[in-house]
DNA sequence: AAGAAGATGCAACTTTGTTGCAAAATCTTT
DNA sequence: AAAGATTTTGCAACAAAGTTGCATCTTCTT
């Protein structure tokens, strides 16, 4: 786990640092995506508010993750599976948010379906959201 | 103009006054998005922060206007075409965002297509939103 | 091990959003 | 048109979210 961690880092050019250890730790170790509360909260009194979003600036910055807009104005950010170097997102899947549970999740296998714009507009993103109720909170 | 107004605010059983007056002109003074920042600049001193945010949350129930999630975490609000009466929106529109003048569009000749979400997957709603460049700023 | 480069914590600040309440405006009824 | 009931507004106070500068500490390089 940590020797993955310390690999997603340097290949990034980025030193090796407490609080990146553990914020990498926290997207590892579940899916889907986090706000900026929640990892304050799980990080708890171990690092300073601005550290947490610096950091998150600097994931964002190099690829390692990528935000997903949700209509409460809460960002959610979550790992970008294949390498997003250098800024470059191509994160075309759709994300789901739970409105039960609240959870934000990458479904990785769900292309994003193209669509055509109006004469003169030039997409260069595009983003899906869907929300409703997701897989486990269907199964209980 | 302002007879459409008055119109927009009875149909809904809302009183008329200043601030909602004002703010529906701003929506119908222009096509595309504002967001809560814009409205403050653009009715000046005339009324306080409070005022407008509770206009819109107002606008928001009874489905005068409709919310844009937007990845830098402002939501822009835009007016409803078709009366989304009692907060059933029916907005299954694309929403574009320009980098280059920041304007805020709502396509309501494209429709969202529809995906196939994996097994157990409920949805209930469907945003999506493409930046690029719109169509006045490829034109210059 | 030492120095350079980079990351962190702290403090201070700005911006954004919320709540309670009294005063003011609007609507309804007469 | 005026009076009373109902809503809406502005103000103040507050809470939450995000930003910046700077000194100190940590990490990386050699
Ligand atoms: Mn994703
Ligand atoms: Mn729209
Ligand atoms: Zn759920
Ligand atoms: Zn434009």
């Amino acid at each position: 786990m940590h020797e993955v961690i310390e690999n997603i880092l340097k290949r990034n050019q980025l030193s090796v640092t407490g609080s990146r250890v553990r914020i990498l730790e926290l997207f590892l170790g579940q899916q889907g995506a986090l706000a900026h509360g929640d990892i304050e909260k799980r990080t708890g009194e171990k690092f300073d508010r601005v550290t947490v979003y610096r950091t998150l600036q600097v994931f964002l910055n190099k690829g390692i993750i990528h935000t997903i807009p949700t209509a409460d104005n809460s960002i959610r950010y979550a790992l970008c599976k294949d390498d997003c170097a250098g800024g470059h997102h191509h994160d075309n899947h759709v994300h789901f948010v739970c409105n039960e549970c609240g959870s934000t999740i990458c479904l990785d296998e769900v292309t994003i379906p193209g669509v055509k714009l109006p004469i003169g507009f030039e997409p260069t993103q595009v983003e899906m959201v869907i929300s409703g109720v997701c897989k486990d909170c269907r199964e209980k």
